[in-house]
DNA sequence: GATAATCGTATGCATGTGCTTACTATCTGC
DNA sequence: GCAGATAGTAAGCACATGCATACGATTATC
């Protein structure tokens, strides 16, 4: 890897940056901001059994978490549900208008990926993402 | 890409954190802020004709960066020169004690990368770290 | 039953960041 | 020569974030 110039980590922080600028917008056409979509986006396969749980998976403090969960409770995109077999506990769950908004958002997002992506030829666009998310995938969170 | 599950911005995040996690006790070890690493990466290839500009390209505030440059300065590692054509600016460049610096902080991140990488089929790797940077180098800075 | 631990919630505090303001010195254009 | 603009510098302010604290409700352990 001698010919490489550019640190990994400044290739991945520039990137995230221009994905977190190329979101946002298509976030706030749809009325989501960037957390609100991170959370939802944690329960598309499944509930989270309690908000700490869903707060370290977004790797976002449990304090702060609660406004934006109240907030999309509030919207009526995900339920707080007391779990009965802890009430300490609360399952946080998509609802099925959560599920829209997400999928509207995740169209959104897709479309501007792909074209991102269109000058990278198509097996090298394969074996580029499939990489990065077996790297990302093995990062701890 | 029908088949990709996670978000490209998502995947870099998660790996912009994993490298800045990697690299900090790196850059500590030898007595470098990821700041001031930051700094003297962007002076590598040449100085920088004015500190404003400086700050531009490492996207750090023009008011935040002078105590980076002082510490710095402070420390040999880089110079600020009055430039004669015009004395508002002053021209910053790398000592040669700056390189030795950043050349020791690059040999421990580029080990970091490669043990970071090492799981990947060398082909796959060369086309991933290849796409990745023109990727980022697209992106406006 | 009492104590300790945990969850969710609200809030305080310290730190980092971006933007703004203000200043001195310098430069540019008229 | 003067007004306006710019570079570097210091600092203020608002906001975001992480960590800590404290509370009521609930659970687990002894």
């Amino acid at each position: 890897m001698t010919g490489r110039r550019q640190d990994l980590g400044a290739s991945f922080a520039r990137l995230t940056r221009a994905m977190i600028d190329a979101e946002t917008p298509i976030l706030a056409a749809r009325g989501v901001g960037m957390w609100e979509y991170v959370v939802l986006s944690a329960l598309e396969d499944g509930a989270a059994p309690t908000q700490a749980e869903l707060a370290a998976t977004v790797r976002r403090d449990k304090t702060r978490l609660i406004p934006i969960l109240d907030a999309l409770e509030g919207r009526g995109l995900l339920s707080r549900t007391p779990d009965p077999a802890d009430r300490r506990n609360r399952v946080v769950a998509l609802t099925e208008p959560g599920r829209a908004v997400l999928a509207a958002c995740r169209a959104g997002v897709r479309a501007m990926e792909d074209e991102f992506l269109a000058a990278v030829p198509a097996a090298e666009r394969r074996i580029f993402t499939t990489v990065l998310e077996q790297l990302a995938d093995r990062t701890s969170r």
